[in-house]
DNA sequence: GCCGTTTTCGGCCCGACTGTTTTCAGTCG
């Protein structure tokens, strides 16, 4: 069973046990620790298959938490769990996903009137019947109705490069605003999730009003959902909810580190306040009634002692760990990279050549480019055979001879065949200069048997790096199934290198899979499989997600020069 | 249910906004 699997039942029972009203510590000791295993840098499976360490080392589980775990993994079952769905049915969770709607409001609707789907819901309000009960009246009953089709899509998360179009855009509106001195977007956007739920603006400014018509103003607004004095909330008609909050300047800082969040982390930074005898709120950090920071967000930190964590680090993971033992690590940055290694060109299913390609690759500062077509076994791409490939990287060596201060380098994406083995002999792919091999076909085989092809690819002595590791940029809707802490272990005992494919829409390894890497010190490749020059640009996205995984320049392989990743590499070729 | 410079019990982050109250509960972030 995936920690993310065992993550989703733990939250099932807090979902269940906050509709029931239970203690609501108990509630949030059960999201603490799904959030704990889900964001484990190895399987929940073997640190129970190791008699040396145990669950409880876990910051979250604690005895009964283990136990229960233990028990699921072993039997797959949670007994806790099955108690509670006899007492109540799962689909009262979609009506908690209805905005206005708590577990509060939500048991009553399944006391007083015994609705439980969302369909029951819309009729009730529609006879009249929900304005009876003690706490609802007809204004409650309107706005059910009018957010019960939200809350089917209430799960949805945007890309984070979409998020980035209409942060830009918003931004831009604010800035047209005279009474905007200064405007910044925080939230999970800041925090760089690769998926965003809504997104949150703070505004320094001297009239809050004018601010905030301005804001109902932006083009595409689709409805108001409130607003107050310092803060407002609109739906966009795209479906994203956008949060305006105005703030004073002494307390810009404090606001901005309150609202970059992750919850998790406001609620540890809080609670290490509150034992030195300090308030922090989104005001700023209080010894009584005396405020002692929050104009800059540096400034919030350093009251506690803490260092200013880059956003990206703010998911109550390690980070706090890592402070109190001296230091964050130094994440990668965009300008980090020398060079991408995937990216196909017109030899396969590229749009452009080798020369555009490597033209556009300079163009963003890089001195080095692997162009990795496919190999033949990809036919419907164009994949190249042996003597087309040879072909290849003798142009590519022509093409070198034209060029200044950047190197193209001879590479292949080479198939990891259904059977086995790889699509190109060892004699050919002994004369490129990067390797890379990638599961395409087969994908629907068992997970056993896809981790036993990679697996002996990254034991083959050409190849550099396993591309796709996951497939998830090959299949957003189902990705192969394959033994991630498998690949790993080959990764690491083969000295081979990991793809983060990145993508504006998705990416192979993800932030947790990157401090994945980092945990079994396997090095990661930032890299692009693009097809067109503009696809170059997405390794951006790929940064963004190696910073949240706690990356630093040593952690990415191609943050080197080419003579020092030859080098890197050349040990095991 | 977890946890400990608050240490095995008694805490557990904090405030804005709304709708329903007639002084506050519920929801949200």
């Amino acid at each position: 069973m995936t920690n993310a699997e065992i993550a989703a039942r733990l939250e099932l029972v807090a979902d269940l046990l906050e509709f029931q009203g239970a203690n609501p510590f108990r509630i949030r000791a059960y999201r603490n620790g799904a959030r704990a295993i889900h964001d484990l840098a190895e399987p929940v499976e073997s640190v129970l298959a190791d008699p040396e360490r145990h669950l409880t080392d876990i910051q979250g589980i604690g005895k009964d938490l283990a136990q229960k775990v233990a028990d699921l993994v072993e039997t797959g079952r949670l007994a806790i769990l099955d108690e509670l769905l006899e007492e109540i049915p799962e689909s009262v969770l979609a009506i908690l996903r209805v905005p206005g709607l708590g577990p509060k409001k939500a048991a009553a609707l399944f006391r007083e009137l015994g609705i439980h789907t969302l369909d029951q819901l819309r009729v009730a309000c529609e006879t009249g019947q929900v304005r009876t009960l003690k706490g609802f009246a007809a204004k409650t009953e309107k706005a059910i109705l009018e957010n019960i089709d939200i809350a089917s899509e209430a799960d949805k998360r945007t890309y984070w490069a979409i998020a980035d179009e209409i942060v830009q855009k918003l931004l831009a509106h604010f800035r047209e605003c005279e009474s905007v001195e200064r405007i910044e977007a925080a939230g999970s956007y800041r925090r760089g999730k690769e998926t965003v739920g809504d997104l949150d603006f703070l505004a320094l400014a001297d009239d809050a009003t004018a601010v905030m018509d301005h804001f109902a103003a932006f083009p595409g607004i689709g409805k108001t959902l409130l607003r107050g004095d310092t803060k407002m909330s609109i739906r966009l008609e795209v479906g994203i909810q956008v949060d305006l909050r105005v703030v004073p300047a002494e307390s810009f800082g404090a606001a901005m580190q309150y609202f970059t969040g992750s919850q998790a982390h406001n609620v540890v930074l809080r609670g290490m306040a509150k034992a030195r005898g300090l308030k922090i709120n989104e005001y700023g950090v209080f010894r009584g009634d005396e405020q002692i920071a929050g104009d800059d967000e540096a400034g919030v930190y350093a009251a506690l002692d803490l260092p200013c964590f880059p956003p990206e680090l703010r998911e109550a993971r390690r980070e706090f760990d890592w402070a109190a033992a001296g230091g964050l690590p130094e994440l990668i940055e965009l300008k980090d990279l020398c060079g991408d290694l995937h990216c196909h060109s017109t030899w396969s299913d590229g749009m452009n050549t080798i020369e555009e390609m490597a033209a556009a690759a300079k163009a963003l500062g890089h001195s080095y480019l692997a162009i990795t077509d496919h190999s033949k076994r990809v036919a419907m791409a164009g994949g190249l055979d042996e003597d087309q490939l040879l072909r290849q990287w003798e142009e590519i060596d022509r093409i070198n001879e034209t060029l200044k201060g950047f190197r193209l380098l001879k590479g292949v994406e080479v198939d990891i065949l259904e059977g086995g083995g790889l699509d190109l002999g060892d004699d050919v792919l002994a004369q490129g200069d990067w390797i890379v091999a990638s599961v395409h076909y087969g994908q629907n085989q068992s997970r056993e048997r896809i981790t036993q092809r990679v697996v002996e690819a990254l034991e083959n002595p050409h190849v550099c790096a396993l591309g796709h590791p996951t497939g998830r940029l090959l299949n957003r809707r189902k990705p192969y199934e394959i033994d991630m802490e498998a690949v790993f272990r080959a990764a690491a005992d083969n000295g081979k290198l990991l793809e983060l494919n990145a993508h504006p829409k998705r990416l192979d390894l993800d932030d947790l899979a990157c401090a994945s890497a980092k945990h079994y010190g396997v090095p990661v490749v930032i890299s692009t499989d693009a097809h067109i020059i503009e696809g170059l640009s997405a390794l951006r996205y790929g940064v963004l997600q190696a910073r949240r995984g706690g990356l630093t320049k040593d952690d990415v392989a191609n943050t080197r020069t080419w003579p020092q990743l030859k080098k890197m590499i050349g040990g095991k070729r």
